[in-house]
DNA sequence: TCTTGTTAGTTACAAAATCAACCGTTAACA
DNA sequence: TGTTAACGGTTGATTTTGTAACTAACAAGA
């Protein structure tokens, strides 16, 4: 209870980022898992492949930086509840392409809108200039410069 | 790899947030895990005994936002590597006191000069000013205003 | 051709997180 | 009191993640 030192932990950035993070995605982890029953690596992998059209898992680990065991798993979830289909490139057969079905895109296309307004909702708690600010700097650190 | 739309993953803040906490934590949790064999749960439990002192993991849970559970494993493998001890209310024979031993202490000194260290060298990234605000903003989303 | 190495992706097993049920203790109140 | 609910904390079962080893396919050089 007493006060031992002058180290601040709600300084310390990691811990920060965490908790912002963890709290921010709160709400938005509650819709895509009670809409959806997603995790949030299905969810990444379904708006990776809504927004560019097919992918092979490899793409999406580079853009992600999920390992490519999570990237399987999420894969074979979205396809068991066919909402991804799967083709074997034939020049390179190692290679499969991701693509979306019908019901993967109609459900991208909810999710999207949820994040838009969700997105808004965080941001309007701040002046405009201050969030393109705070989301350079997070880019930043995120190293996605 | 055809652009299908004009949503960008790259600004939406849950995923911004989660991307930057988990790359600028990385470096740190090496440093934990290979010099103290610790987890994210413990490292925070033996800051918060670190800073404030004596407390109860009731206490730890409201501050951390951690979930009992999550606690009161940490707890357990604290006190095991003996790193803190525990001592029951005799007034609330349900709460038990939090006490860092003076081999935590130790620990705690070590991994708070890590973690100024390392906090430094993130903020050196920007400017005092910009910096500032950062954390002003990740205080606000976290609900640590 | 025949290694040897690398790559894309999966699987098996261990470690960790989550969730619900639980124990002992205290509080509320009929 | 006696009974019921709430609280602090733990445990066990299930789910999810992490780590390594694996398969199948391709590549490069001798």
């Amino acid at each position: 209870m007493t006060q031992k030192d002058d180290f601040q932990l709600q300084g310390f950035l990691p811990y920060l980022l965490n908790q912002a993070a963890e709290e921010s995605s709160l709400a938005f982890q509650r819709i895509y898992k009670d809409r959806y029953g997603m995790l949030r690596t299905e969810w990444r992998v379904l708006f990776h492949l809504g927004i560019y059209g097919t992918l092979s898992a490899k793409e999406i680990g580079e853009r992600t930086k999920m390992h490519k065991t999570k990237i399987s798993r999420a894969v074979a979830k979205l396809e068991e509840r066919r909402l991804l289909t799967r083709q074997r490139d034939e020049a390179d057969r190692r290679l499969e392409y991701l693509t979306l079905t019908a019901a993967g895109q109609a459900a991208y296309v909810d999710l999207r809108s949820v994040a838009k307004e969700y997105d808004a909702g965080l941001a309007e708690q701040f002046s405009p200039e201050d969030i393109a600010k705070l989301r350079q700097m997070l880019r930043h650190l995120a190293r996605m410069t």
